[in-house]
DNA sequence: CCTTCTCGGGG
DNA sequence: GTGTACGAGAAGG
């Protein structure tokens, strides 16, 4: 039979244990396919003297009877390169492994012990490659119904999994968006103290909303228990909800001794599992946020700037309450029909943004084996690890064990000087996929890496520009992942080529091909990552050399055909336009460096300051398009950002400046006459750290501090909007919370010195603009006497 | 005045 | 908890 896999669990069941696969038949039925064949175990890597089988007996007699050692096979193995022979080690209980690591761990014969920290399910996906969020043909035997799961029908399974290949279409499933809001008077939610108030739901089939009528939120509990079971929802979305409304409701119902076993589990509550996520027995729970944190356009990533942005939800057509005022409509019946409505559009935008995120984050869950509640939560570093996991499984490579080293850093990427000035025509010529090209070219690895004293044959190593040396042979385990992540995605776009571009299909292939982007991407940083398995800085290291290297060599071509070159950062170079050079460009880069490079855009006019990183041009198309400057960072007040943009589109699009100092001279008035809202001035920053580890007090931190002071909860990693007013002292001792702080104690001199004047600076003092002609009273002066005297 | 701390955006 | 390079403001001395 064909089951749609989407979440693999186990349970321990009369003391062993039982992979769960929730399933969906070809029926559109939920059930619950059960193997409970499968089992435990890990590797021991033998000491160079030591006697394989007397070790083999010395293991047996560690065994226990609770969870007996069961086999000790002797297996050859690749590990970093090298070939050895492993035991393994297979137990019955999967809790157990961690004991029996430890123990086997001090007898001295034993080097070291491996893939011990492989949990059981994700063994099972390894093991049995399954392909999550796909078919797959099982040999069943049906169980009927068992009152324990809330499934249609329960299978034991006979036979490993099997993917079948090119059935890439999905069941109808069922999807649930949720949202909570609650009763805080003071600062911030607290669950020991404050209620739930207000719950809203959105299905395809539904929307409602249920509001408490008194401060018991019992009743409201037990009705979101019921919705949910009597829906029934195979994917269950939130917004933050690992965070906040999950652990609100699961303490909630804790101090009313409410059960809020929602899964398919009977009796079993959500609870927190791998990488913070919380998981639902036989349902996925996807935290919408951990998604719309990609969207790096949106920097305040709200629910309801996100929605925005992404169109699903406008701003201006629907509710906004300001958290810290929710318990004022809920307080005033009149005004608790606004509350349901926020309520509500916010369960509304998580459920319209998961339609936009949700088929990716199944792809990725299809590629790394991870489940898609917990690969949403998993940080890039653990997606890549996960997907070397399942290669070396398949090449009989063993997984290193994660150590705890200092982080190293080492050179990056090249980034040149700018021409300052204002450019016409630049082509922008980007190296496809440079990093992993060089991985793969120079066959980069820790396996292949010829370590200090280790004997090679020069004629047989690549040498990096700063020395460090790899074997052509074998290929290097990056390399084997990278080429098939990259064969994968050529051919998917082969596929793509074939299909009606609105076909589900079709849409599911494309984000097949978008994760596998994301992962062949995130190799090198990776090995750079001092907590990787497979970490190797002097890799990492050598590939920047080589990136280098190639963006110098490139260079020098581009001279040699009489191009010039503007700018170029990382894998990118901006030359001036001439179609017939640029086309030879790219042609010796290929023929003669080996590398491909396309033209990612061009530009008609690009305008550069001396300072690398930042530049703004004008597209063929008319769009504008911002880099590095203030006008596209999150840490600017939003007026400044506005002026700046706007001098920006003035000065490319009409060529001088005078309308762009009449604008900034217009906001300027308007700053003075307080005329700016102050959401327009308040300054976001993220607190990057525990307040005990600043070392200096900046503007956020004391701005936070005085937010704590009242109630509200900001730890590391909040975003913290803060205002500047009058007063005396340094500055931070002037930053407030924006919303504690009345309009009339802005500091509007500080706004127009330090946020508008140098924001626009930065493009007009370029051409010539000083900063008194913007400030300066001619022009000023003249339009406030003339509207003066118009008043009279 | 100079150095250090801190942060964010993006190739 | 993927990497480094870079610019800029404000604190700190």
């Amino acid at each position: 039979m064909k089951f749609y896999i989407f979440d693999v669990s186990y349970e321990v069941e009369m003391h062993k244990p039982v992979i769960l696969m929730w399933s969906i038949d070809e029926k559109g039925r939920r059930v619950l396919l059960k193997d409970p064949r499968f089992r435990p175990y890990f590797y021991v890597i033998p000491m160079n003297e030591a006697d394989i089988d007397d070790l083999k007996r010395k293991i047996l007699t560690l065994s226990k009877p609770k969870s007996p050692i069961i086999s000790i096979d002797i297996q050859k193995k690749k590990f970093i390169g090298k070939e050895i022979t492993v035991l393994r080690v297979t137990t019955v209980l999967p809790e157990s492994v961690r004991s029996y690591r430890e123990e086997v761990k001090k007898l001295k014969e034993v080097k070291d012990v491996l893939e011990a920290d492989i949990r059981f399910a994700m063994r099972y996906i390894i093991d049995k490659d399954i392909k999550l969020n796909s078919w797959h043909e099982v040999e069943v035997r049906s169980k009927g119904r068992d009152p324990k799961y809330r499934v249609e029908e329960v299978f034991e399974v006979l036979s490993d999994p099997k993917a079948v290949e090119g059935k890439d279409e999905k069941p109808k499933l069922r999807q649930l968006a949720f949202d909570i809001e609650v009763y805080n008077k003071d600062g911030a939610p607290k669950a020991e103290r404050d209620p739930i108030i207000s719950i809203a739901l959105v299905s395809e089939d539904f929307k409602e909303v249920k509001i408490a009528d008194n401060k018991n939120d019992r009743e409201l509990l037990l009705y979101f228990r019921k919705r949910v079971l009597d829906y029934d929802p195979d994917l269950v979305y939130g917004y933050n909800c690992n965070k906040f409304d999950w652990p609100f409701i699961i303490e909630r119902a804790k101090l009313n001794g409410v059960s809020i076993d929602v899964g398919r589990k009977v009796g079993v509550p959500p609870s927190t599992g791998a990488y913070g996520h919380v998981s639902l027995p036989g349902r996925l729970n996807v935290d919408v946020y951990d998604f719309a944190k990609d969207v790096y356009e949106v920097k305040v990533k709200t629910l309801e700037n996100v929605a925005d942005y992404l169109g699903v939800v406008k701003k201006d057509e629907r509710v906004i309450i300001p958290g810290h005022e929710i318990y004022k409509y809920w307080e005033d019946p009149s005004k608790r029909e606004i509350l349901k409505k926020y309520n509500l559009d916010d369960a509304l935008s998580t459920f319209l943004l998961a339609q936009l995120f949700v088929p990716f984050g199944e792809q990725l869950s299809y590629l790394t084996g991870l489940p898609l509640d917990q690969v949403g939560a998993a940080s890039v570093g653990f997606k890549v690890e996960w997907y070397l996991i399942r290669v070396a499984y398949k090449v009989d490579e063993l997984v290193p064990n994660r150590v705890e080293r200092r982080a190293q850093s080492y050179k990056g990427a090249i980034v040149l000087r700018p021409r300052r000035g204002v450019h016409e025509n630049v082509a922008v010529l980007d190296f496809s996929s440079m990093y992993p090209n060089i991985m793969i070219k120079y066959n980069v690895g820790p396996d292949t890496l010829v370590r200090p004293g280790e004997k090679y044959d020069p004629d047989e190593v690549y040498v990096s520009p700063i020395g460090h040396m790899f074997k052509k042979k074998p290929d290097a385990f990056f390399k084997i992942s990278l080429t098939q992540l990259l064969k994968m995605r050529k051919e998917i776009k082969e596929k793509l080529k074939s299909l009606d571009p609105e076909s589900p299909q079709y849409k599911l292939l494309d984000e097949r091909q978008k994760a596998v982007k994301v992962l062949a991407n995130a190799h090198y940083g990776y090995m750079g990552w001092s907590h990787a398995r497979w970490y190797c800085k002097e890799c990492a290291e050598a590939v920047t050399a080589w990136g280098r290297e190639l963006i110098l060599k490139s260079i020098e071509l581009a001279r040699s055909l009489g191009l010039e070159v503007i700018y170029g950062d990382t894998d990118s170079l901006f030359v001036r336009y001439d179609k017939e050079k640029v086309e030879k460009l790219i042609k010796l880069i290929q023929e003669k460096l080996g590398f491909e490079v396309k033209i990612d855009k061009i530009y008609k006019k690009l305008f550069f300051t001396e300072a690398k990183k930042r530049y703004a041009g004008i597209l063929e198309d008319g769009r504008i398009d911002i880099v590095g400057f203030e006008a596209v960072r999150g840490d600017w007040a939003e007026v400044a950002k506005e002026v700046q943009e706007k001098v920006i589109e003035l000065i490319l699009k009409e060529g001088n400046t005078d309308e762009a100092i009449k604008y900034v001279k217009d906001v300027i008035e308007k700053l003075r006459k307080g005329e700016i809202d102050i959401e327009k001035l308040v300054i976001w920053k993220t607190l990057e750290k525990d307040f005990s580890e600043y070392k200096t007090e900046p503007p956020h931190v004391v701005a936070a501090k005085r937010a704590r002071l009242k109630g509200y909860e900001f730890k590391k990693g909040d975003k913290v909007g803060y205002v500047i007013v009058r007063g005396s002292g340094k500055l931070a001792q002037r930053a407030w919370p924006w919303f504690m702080v009345d309009k009339s104690k802005i500091d509007v001199n500080y706004y127009i010195d330090h946020q508008v004047i140098p924001a626009a600076m930065r493009i007009l003092g370029y051409f010539g603009i000083t900063e008194t002609s913007l400030k300066g009273m001619e022009g000023g002066l003249w339009t406030f006497l003339r509207k003066k005297s118009r008043g009279r």
